[in-house]
DNA sequence: ACGTATTACGTACAATGTACGTTGTCAAGG
DNA sequence: CCTTGACAACGTACATTGTACGTAATACGT
């Protein structure tokens, strides 16, 4: 009966992403999408149920690219990994952060993220609520720093003026976070990452 | 010169805030806020430099309530006191938590609360970049698992409606995600955030 | 008393999400 | 083959948003 569908639900889906990528969370409306796909903003109504529903689809775009690892049998080795592939997915699309942190999505892919790492963190010897905030904890770790790495005003490593700016505030009141300011710039955002689930790792392993 | 300014920035901020955990974060605009200060829009422009200023505002509000315990010589109680003191306001406003992880705000609430974190971390010997990578681990996790906890669609402690719908999906493909599912609703919100807490520390003392 | 800077507020416009209606297109049933 | 009905594409229209701009009112320094 359908008249031949114009478009697909993967076609919103990367075109949003690639929207979002190049010109910011905010440049994402039914309008400018439309156009990028050279039609009308009630046309994408037909696969996308709203505007949340957009938002949704481009989160699970980027949960998709995570290229979740095997498992070794080491559990930190997994988790490890688990982590780090979710770092490097997310680096790649550090605009849509805020969306990955805030929009809840029940879509496979997302799941098949939690069950992985859910999968490893089990193999600790972990269950019941244990398991849970042992969970929570590494994924709010995730999204956490990474949200504060991308978007700390005064460590941003490309960004010299706001390392000026950090240095200018007054250094008998906050010593420490002029201290800091000058240090993101030296350590790359990969090593610090990986520095930070270093502290997550010992504690998990304790 | 001033004709008597008729409201100040602490009132909007306070107005604002009330709005935001009443309402939710969408209920928040120039027009809504401005109706319950019975004057029109344009005049919060004498507060306010944009939209953008009135979100500041409304997570400087938060960050504001937070109360910072005094040094009390043992890093690990003063970190763990910051943390929960932190948590604890948060959750007062579970609406502004998206707001909070997304605006980069240069205000002094918000780097008095970093110092006082930086200072209580750097107590453990660190320095520069360690002191800098256990910083944003710490204020990474809070907000990464508070955001984690009261927006997972899979363990809303109130709402068994979700909870259900949890249970319904494929036991074959997420066993791990189902044996979740309940557990959050056993252990309380409070103890749950303690326990993830535990491990940060854990990893912090190591 | 007067000028001047600053505030309060109304008007107006562009952009957004989307409810609704119309038109076109396919595939199956007579 | 023609009809019919379901679904897709798309145009129109409206409410709501942020805010640029202009006007009137106010309170102080001189």
């Amino acid at each position: 009966m359908p008249p031949k569908a114009k478009f697909t639900r993967a076609q919103l889906q990367t075109a949003a992403l690639a929207l979002v990528d190049r010109d910011g969370l905010g440049a994402l409306s039914m309008r400018t999408l439309a156009a990028t796909l050279g039609t009308g903003p009630m046309t994408l109504y037909n696969y996308v149920r709203d505007r949340g529903d957009l938002d949704a689809l481009v989160v699970e775009g980027v949960m998709a690219e995570v290229k979740l690892p095997r498992d070794s049998g080491e559990w930190q080795r997994d988790v490890r990994a688990i982590v780090e592939a979710t770092w490097r997915t997310v680096r790649c699309h550090p605009n849509v952060i805020p969306l990955v942190l805030t929009r809840r999505t029940l879509h496979e892919t997302t799941l098949d993220w939690a069950e992985a790492l859910l999968r490893a963190l089990a193999r600790s010897g972990r269950s019941g609520v244990d398991l849970l905030v042992a969970f929570r904890t590494v994924s709010g770790f995730v999204m956490g720093f990474a949200q504060a790495q991308l978007s700390d005003p005064l460590t941003p490593d490309e960004d010299q003026q706001d390392v000026a700016r950090a240095q200018a505030l007054p250094a008998d009141r906050f010593p420490r976070l002029i201290e800091i300011a000058g240090a993101a710039a030296k350590l790359g955002a990969d090593k610090e990452f990986r520095a930070g689930l270093d502290i997550v790792m010992a504690g998990l392993a304790r």
